[in-house]
RNA sequence: UGGGGAGUAGCCAAGCGGUAAGGCAGCGGACUUUGGAUCCGCCAUCCGAAGGUUCGAAUCCUUCCUCCCCAGCCA
């Protein structure tokens, strides 16, 4: 037994690779910043499922924690009661711890409503925020343009005590939803549209999931998240890059209040080829039915990659394989894919699947005889041990690995020719069986009975080794094979007056229904992962059970040989 | 045309004045009872462009070009 158990040269050397980030956090500990130490956050808004842009957001943050003895909370950002559920707090705490995290605090940007609706009413008596009458769409035009200056609102100059009233009446629900807002007093003329008196709490009489009824005014992201941030005396709060605008205004709350100040930074979301990672584009797909739900396994979901197959371990060395820059990136999907053959080529046992069955009758087989052979359960580990598969007259094999005329470059089995069936025997094919149609029913083939498991004595080659499955044992299941949900690359890439559904793939899911299995997954669990011998990386659905078998595809196998067949083709 | 960011191989990147790491993908080969896995080799005279400084520049300076973000009472 060697030491070397992992085989990556693409596994992380360490969980701290280098990036901008960790670079300012060990400048951070080595000035003696809030004494050494390290705190983060990650704070999703709870209005959608998390994906694998979010995994990234998840290893950065709870992963720079660890490696610096710091904290990470999980921090519901849920400021905005009209598009928050419990369905997705559940879900998101469901799916971070298993991705195996732990947050040190669980907390929920509403737990510090009251907190925040005093400091409002501190930086009114600052004379630093006022209550104003202007509608949503004059506060649009009295904002000005990305060129012209906005113009100051009628309202900002009303006197302490009128805000003050204004204020309390806007929380004791006095007005209609959009009567008024409580807004920032800093500068209509800054070149920084954030900076341009932002709003800081609208009126929405609307019931939240934690609060219920007990607030009609809601605080806006910007006046919320930096004071949450404070509050939980969190030291380096990492966000995306598109809140860089935001910085100032999250740093200029921090500073007229005079409270902890927690510093922002950015980094760039991850953009997946022929994936959109959009909540919002993902909420429209569950909701126009172009997928089963959040956990389709076609999804980008972390609920929809578990189910598909992949591993928590793959995601996170995919997420730690990342790099952290701020450079608008696009990983090809193949960066994710190897990620996932690398963690289950290790962990997933073998087992021999026929999806699309050509019978195969061995001729000089006895009608009776019924043959346990001895498999491998993975080759890249030992300690998986074997098992024993049934080798009878009738068999199933691929249809795939038989043609007729076979190409110049294909080893598979054709007429007169000979191929391993793996830890079965050598078989020939001796007889082609057709339909009237022409189509091909059944071969006919004999072994040698000197190459019992698939083992030649007199030291012969073969070409090829193929997998089988005895009929009169074999279990029938249903497999689902995926196919990229989008057709392009960049799926929002679209044509004048289209969305980006029109770029659905309409091959993006492939039922197969009389497949054949090995008797040995008879009780495979839902979740359980497999390699089906040359095909690829399987799990059983939730769908299945003793009724029915259901495996889902998660991935297939490196195949070289489809690579050199459209070559030829080309 | 305002402000904030970014440009190194097909993709993602390291690099921080001393002569272009690494991964993915691709290509070639070895090995193989999975056309899998594994192993070996190849893959940027060049760093968005043009000037300049320097013995020496992807790294410093100047100008230019391209891309992303900001005009929600979303986050």
């Amino acid at each position: 037994m060697t030491a070397e158990s992992s085989s990556g040269a693409a596994s992380p050397e360490s969980p701290g690779r280098s990036n901008f980030i960790r670079d300012i956090i060990i400048e951070d500990i080595k000035a003696g910043r809030n004494n050494g130490r390290v705190q983060t956050r990650f704070p999703p808004e709870p209005n959608g499922y998390l994906h694998i842009g979010h995994a990234k957001a998840i290893c950065l943050g709870f992963g720079l924690a660890e490696e610096f003895g710091g904290k990470c909370n999980l921090r519901f950002d849920d400021t905005n009661p009209s598009k928050e559920e419990t369905e997705y707090v559940d879900s998101i705490m469901e799916d971070v711890r298993w991705l195996g995290f732990k947050w040190d605090g669980l907390f929920y940007a509403s737990d510090y409503f009251a907190q925040l609706y005093e400091w409002a009413v501190q930086l009114i008596k600052a004379g630093k925020a006022y209550v104003c009458d202007l509608s949503a769409d004059e506060v649009r035009r009295y904002r000005g343009t990305l060129t012209e200056p906005g113009k100051e609102s009628p309202y900002r100059n009303r006197t302490l005590d009128e805000n003050l009233d204004l204020f309390e009446l806007m929380k004791k629900g006095e007005f209609p939803d959009g009567a008024r807002t409580l807004r920032a007093k800093i500068d209509m003329a800054s070149p920084n549209l954030n900076l341009r008196d932002p709003v800081m709490y609208r009126i929405l009489h609307t019931e939240h999931h934690r609060t219920g009824n007990e607030w009609c005014i809601y605080p806006m992201y910007d006046y919320a998240h930096g004071q949450s941030d404070s509050i939980e005396n969190v030291t380096h709060s990492i966000c995306t890059l598109e809140f860089e605008n935001n910085r100032p205004l999250y740093n200029w709350f921090i500073e007229n209040l005079g409270i902890f100040p927690s510093r922002q930074f950015e980094f760039d979301r991850l953009n997946l080829t022929y994936t959109l990672l959009s909540k919002r584009k993902l909420l429209t797909l569950v909701e126009q039915g172009h997928v089963s739900g959040w956990n389709d396994p076609r999804m980008p979901t972390l609920s929809g990659l578990r189910r598909r197959g992949y591993t928590p371990e793959a995601i996170r060395n995919f997420g730690e394989s990342l790099s952290v820059s701020k450079t608008n990136s696009t990983v090809q999907l193949s960066a994710l894919e190897h990620f996932v053959r690398e963690d289950l080529n290790k962990r997933a046992a073998r087992v021999m699947a026929v999806l699309r069955p050509l019978k195969v009758i061995i001729d000089n087989y006895s009608d009776d005889l019924v043959e346990e052979m001895e498999a491998v359960n993975n080759p890249e580990d030992a300690g998986m041990g074997t098992r024993t598969v049934p080798f009878s007259k009738v068999l199933y094999i691929e249809q795939d690995d038989f043609k007729e005329d076979p190409p110049k470059g294909y080893f598979r089995l054709s007429p007169g020719r000979e191929v391993r069936l793996r830890y079965g025997y050598l078989i020939t094919c001796t007889n082609v069986v057709k339909n009237s149609r022409g189509d091909i029913v059944e071969l006919h083939c004999t072994y040698d009975p000197a190459t019992r498991g698939g083992t030649t004595p007199d030291g012969r080659k073969v070409k090829s080794t193929i997998h089988w499955v005895s009929a009169t044992h074999a279990l029938d299941c249903e497999v689902r094979l995926y196919d990229n949900l989008f057709v392009k690359e960049n799926p929002s890439e679209v044509e004048e007056g289209q969305d980006f559904t029109a770029n659905l793939n309409s091959n993006s899911l492939e039922i197969l229904s009389g497949c054949k299995i090995e008797p040995s997954l008879q009780s495979a669990a839902p979740g359980a992962l497999y390699q089906f011998e040359r095909l690829g990386y399987f799990c059983a659905d939730p769908d299945s059970g003793s009724e029915s078998l259901v495996f889902n595809r998660t991935i297939g196998l490196r195949d070289t040989w489809s690579k050199i067949e459209k070559r030829e083709k080309k």
